[in-house]
Parts: structure tokens; C-alpha cells; sequence
DNA sequence: TATCAACGGGACTAAATGGTCCATGATTTC
DNA sequence: GAAATCATGGACCATTTAGTCCCGTTGATA
């Protein structure tokens, strides 16, 4: 019997491009059904119609919708820290952080406050049904807040910000207020309330300020 | 042909103590399940199981699942405002508003941080799925504003507040706060960042105070 | 106390949905 | 260019789940 065999297939399995294409033409179509319906409300069928794709592929390249999604959750996850880290990874400034603040603002107003955060939804959605899911969400959370308070230090650091400030109570606090601004911005259907949120936790931010720029507008 | 009869059914439902013991059963019973499990992921079936009813109840209660799910938004709206009335009412200092934190955050405590806020996780999930929940939803969270912001209002009125401070804006900022705390600390299963976004939200109401109380502390 | 509608139990149905399977076409590798 | 493996289409299956129906019981009212 030939044992050579045993070792021979070192390759557990072969990749194609046109694999890759699909599987990211399964997530793309996941995320963008999945972020306006939520997760559990979207089926399988609805992701292998807007995929352009079929029931067999979506086993091939996922185990079953528990594994799509939790995929999809690194997805976003991905996407989000990497357009964060386009906004606050040069932040150094309090004008920075408004300017940041204004594009959160701007992109969420285009869905006149639908559908919330990418994030936050999910984290709802699944932090009571999918542990796994949740840690990497949390994951993803902390090092979105690390881009903020990165940021924060740098500010302290360059004598922007008082040395009593904490980046890192500062940056989970933003969080929340961005997260909360969402939440409400969404069942109101209006960014509003998300505008207040974040111009709330912009202002504690300020106190902290080594030199206030003006009165706090009343 | 007799055309009182048109007239006479004034009454279009009977309703005895019994079934309004039933409905109020499988209520109960909807609303603790679907804290835990969510709206979307709890069953008609474990509903009935929970409430120790039968499926002909439920269909004699409520139209469809639809319907009792509105039905439990109105209901959880309810509880939620009756408690929060309880510890806003008669809101009129700032430790007043420590001592709702406290309230708060105890009682998130208990369930280590999970499951969120009935209401927010319910907006999260209906809102971009059922437009009638989401108005009730959004009509609720108006109401614990007002009981928010209607403290602030006394708080003003009666000297701790500043003239320049906005209460419907801080009240809508610390619900920010407080939705966005929740959600985090939902997905950490830990109760710290709600207690980090609340003290933000505190401590910028606290800038509006008439005699700041001391050092903020660093 | 007779009547009738509300109330209740639970089997049943239809549709949706997650998941399987197999034949066939496309690629990679030797 | 042949073997082996990946990729794909789509029919098919099993389960779950919302929703229906029938018939017996309870209880309010005349």
C-alpha cells in the first residue's frame, strides 16, 4: 500500500479567483440586505438571489447562515475600522474630531437616520444569540474606541488637552454617545437626535480643552 | 326585516376577567422572552409554551404575530414609563439625577450588563421593519425624554441650572448616553460603559449647574 | 336556567426556510 | 492533456413556524 499518499495532499484546499469573486459577491449582497432588515430577518434565499448565486455555493464557501454571519460580522467589522482609521488615524486636534463628527453625520443623513450603525444593530441583534459573534464584536468595538483615544492622546500630548483628561473614558463615552445617537436617529428616522449626541459628547471633550476656544454656544 | 338588529350589537366584544387574565399572561410571557431572545427570534410556540396557553388564544388575543408584537411595544412603552415616572417626577436636583443613574445602572448590574434596554433593542430591531412599532417606540422614547427634560425644566426654574442650559437638548443627550451605554455594555456582558457614558452625560449637565459642587473628578 | 358568545385545547395546514445532494462545468497541477 | 479538485446550478428534503379550524367548556346575561 502506498503510505506516500498520507502526506501527499499537504493542500487542504485549492483556492480559485473566481471563488474568492463569489464569496465576497455573497458577502457584499449579505451586508447590504442584512444592514437594512437586520440579520434575522433576511433569509438565505434572499442573499442567494441578490448574490446572483446558488443555494450549494452559499454551503460551499459557508458552513450555514450561523458561519455567513458571523463572516459578515469581521466583514463590517473590517470595513468600518478601516474607514475609522482613514478619519481619526492623523487626528490631533479638536478640529479634527468635528470634522469627523460632521462625516458620521453627513453619511448617516443620507438614510435620513435608517437603519443605524452597522455595528451597533448587530451587536443587538446577536450579542443574546451568538457568543462567538458577540466577541468579535466587542473586539471590533475596542479597537474602534483605540482609534479615538489614540487620537485623544495625541491631543494630550501636544498640549491640546489637559493632563486630567482620560482618551480612554473620553473615547467610550464618544461611543456611546454615537452609538445612542444612532439608535434613536433611527427610530426617529431623522439625524437629529444623533447630531445632539455627538455635539454632547463633543462638548465634554472640550471641557477638557488646555485653551476653550470661545464660549460653549448656548 | 327587522333593521334593529342593525342598531342593537352596540357592544362589539364581550370580554370576561378570565380573558383579560390570558391576555395579560401571554403578554408577560412575550415580553420575558423576548427581552432575552429578541422579538424576531422568539416563536409563537415558545410564547404559548411560556404563558401556558394555546395557540387558539393567542390567534383570539391578538390577529398575528404582528400584533402582539405592537401590542408588546405598547405594553413594555408602559412599564418602562410608570418606572421611570417613579424616579423623575419629582426631580429637582442634580443628586436626584445620581440617584436615577444609580437606579439604572444597579438594575443593569443584575443582568451583567446583557439584554440592553427593552426599548432600545425593540427600536433596534422594528425599526426598519414595522413602521407602526417604530412610531410607538419613537412616541415612548418622547415621553421619558419629557419626564427628562421636565426635571431639568424644575431644576432651572428653581436656580441649580443656569439660564443658558437647554433641557430638552441635555435630556435628549443623556438618553443618547444611556442607549448607547446600554448597547455597549451589552456586547461587553459587563456594565462598565454605561456607567462611563452616563458620568460623561452627568458631568456635562453637571457644567450647567448654577455652584459647581466641587472638582470634577479626574 | 336557557342561551349565546367568549374562552380554551389541540390537531392540522401551508408556506417559508435552512440545509443536502448530485450531476456537470471550470481550473489547476503534474 | 488527463486526473483531481474546486466551483456551480438547481432540484430536493426536513424542519420550523405562522396561521386555521373544529369542537367542547365556561360564564355572563336575560
Amino acid at each position: 500500500m502506498s503510505d506516500e499518499r498520507v502526506a501527499a495532499p499537504t493542500n487542504p484546499r485549492r483556492i480559485s479567483q473566481r471563488g474568492i469573486a463569489t464569496r465576497e459577491r455573497i458577502l457584499e449582497a449579505a451586508n447590504r440586505l442584512m444592514f437594512v432588515r437586520g440579520v434575522n430577518a433576511t433569509t438565505l434565499d434572499d442573499v442567494r438571489e441578490a448574490s446572483q448565486t446558488s443555494k450549494s455555493q452559499l454551503y460551499h464557501h459557508f458552513a450555514d447562515k450561523q458561519e455567513l454571519v458571523r463572516a459578515l460580522v469581521r466583514y463590517r467589522g473590517a470595513l468600518v475600522l478601516q474607514r475609522e482609521r482613514g478619519g481619526l488615524e492623523r487626528l490631533r486636534s479638536f478640529s479634527g474630531l468635528v470634522r469627523w463628527r460632521n462625516a458620521l453625520v453627513q453619511a448617516n443623513s443620507l438614510n435620513y437616520g435608517k437603519y443605524g450603525c452597522g455595528l451597533g444593530s448587530m451587536a443587538v441583534e446577536l450579542s443574546d444569540q451568538d457568543e462567538q459573534a458577540r466577541s468579535t464584536l466587542l473586539e471590533t468595538f475596542a479597537a474602534w474606541e483605540k482609534l479615538i483615544s489614540d487620537g485623544l492622546h495625541r491631543m494630550r500630548d501636544g498640549g491640546a488637552l489637559r493632563q486630567d483628561a482620560d482618551p480612554e473614558k473620553l473615547a467610550t463615552g464618544l461611543m456611546a454617545a454615537l452609538q445612542g445617537g444612532y439608535l434613536l436617529a433611527n427610530a426617529a428616522h431623522d439625524v437629529a437626535p444623533m447630531e445632539v449626541a455627538l455635539d454632547m459628547a463633543l462638548e465634554h471633550i472640550k471641557s477638557f480643552l488646555v485653551e476653550p476656544s470661545g464660549e460653549p454656544r448656548g
